[in-house]
DNA sequence: CTTGCAGTTGACCATACGGTCAGGAAATGA
DNA sequence: TCATTTCCTGACCGTATGGTCAACTGCAAG
């Protein structure tokens, strides 16, 4: 979103604004790109993606795209990165909770949100994941794995204090994985059974509220 | 790796055993070519699969692979249908079950178990319907529709009866696909959290009964 | 205005891919 | 044995793809 702070008439004086004209454009048709390559790659995965596709959906000639990313394995790369960062964030909705109902339920909330406005990316993350993980696999080894060490060890503090069943807090976190990113990776399916229509909003609130009904009841946090 | 099963010693006598050679020969060729088809299509992607790759596999002359099957959506349609039928055996678990614990929880070691054996199956089968079930669309809008209907009926009748607690069928129902379905699909991030090896015997077992535990605490049926 | 650099793009290239085909090998039936 | 059908496969072809490049445009500093 860039500043507009005195919008005039002329676009002359407009065009004068803080970040430069040329890191404007840069940023701004790294975003158009970045974007369109996310809807390729989950719509037709990394082999079936084409830079032409790309282009095209982006509204640019093949050949910028090669200007600002220089390689197809480049562009993939930093989508992946894109929303690895975005699926971290949702991670913050963990710490600091009191108990199992605000932390795991807030962190169902998150990711159920994630799974409805970042659908593409959800499927370009499920696709790397399992085709092997050639992009990313350092990720899983540090990242990942640390978030999952500590939030194993908040679950079983929670156990320890009484607050929930003794569960495997590992099997815990798998099912809270699969469930929410499940609205994403398999959106098609669902709408398909949804009488080929889109889940409403009252309906995606009926899925949030049934996921997280089963699974703090599941852990006996209700 | 030219075929020497049986070298010259029971070649003549074996050869004529009851199906007749020729159907042998085609029925063991299309058995190898699509296993290996299924495996390269779960680890690349339909779009990154290339026959050449499945013919290595299968060892055998790419221009074999023609001959059984005309084109690589055709191969790609086979290993598809294949899957689904798999898939909806398991869910024989659900009929004539007295009540949740039996029939959701027999779904769910079916599943589980198809899980693991058929790990590539499941990938093939999410990455088709990631990618908007170009080629099953039929099967969703038919097959998978009447039978989702049948067991939202049975699981109602549950309800009704007081087996388990009023949860909404379809989201339930989307919970064990999703969380069954996972240990497959993202198996391979599962094993880079579990130190980079394969889940044992143990672990398969924990999961299951994480996740049986889990579900039907949930809604109750426990 | 001049100079220089970021951004733009049509045309082009080497490669790899899906698919074809002709002709040979092996099995089958009479 | 011979004729016929099925099976096998190296060589080949048209196309599409990722990537390159040289020439061009336009912004911006001196």
């Amino acid at each position: 979103m860039p500043q507009n702070d005195d919008q005039m008439t002329a676009d002359a004086q407009i065009s004068r604004i803080k970040p430069g004209r040329r890191t404007e454009i840069r940023r701004e048709n790294e975003r158009v790109i970045l974007d369109a390559a996310e809807k390729v790659f989950a719509e037709a995965g990394f082999g079936g993606a084409t830079m032409q596709l790309i282009a095209d959906m982006a509204g640019l000639p093949k050949a910028n795209l090669h200007y600002y990313f220089a390689t197809k394995e480049d562009l993939y790369r930093k989508v992946v990165q894109q929303i690895f960062e975005i699926w971290l964030d949702a991670a913050m909705q963990f710490d600091d909770a009191p108990g199992p109902v605000e932390g795991l339920g807030g962190y169902i909330d998150a990711k159920m949100d994630i799974s409805r406005t970042h659908p593409y990316g959800s499927k370009v993350w499920a696709s790397e994941v399992m085709h092997g993980a050639p992009v990313i696999q350092d990720y899983l080894e540090t990242t990942l794995r640390d978030w999952t060490d500590g939030r194993i060890a908040a679950i079983q503090r929670w156990i320890d204090q009484g607050k929930m069943r003794p569960v495997d807090p590992r099997h815990l976190l798998y099912m809270l994985w699969a469930t929410t990113q499940h609205y994403a990776d398999f959106g098609h399916q669902i709408q398909t059974l949804n009488d080929g229509k889109p889940l409403t909003d009252r309906q995606w609130a009926a899925a949030k509220a049934s996921v997280k009904d089963l699974v703090l009841r599941g852990i006996g946090a209700i």
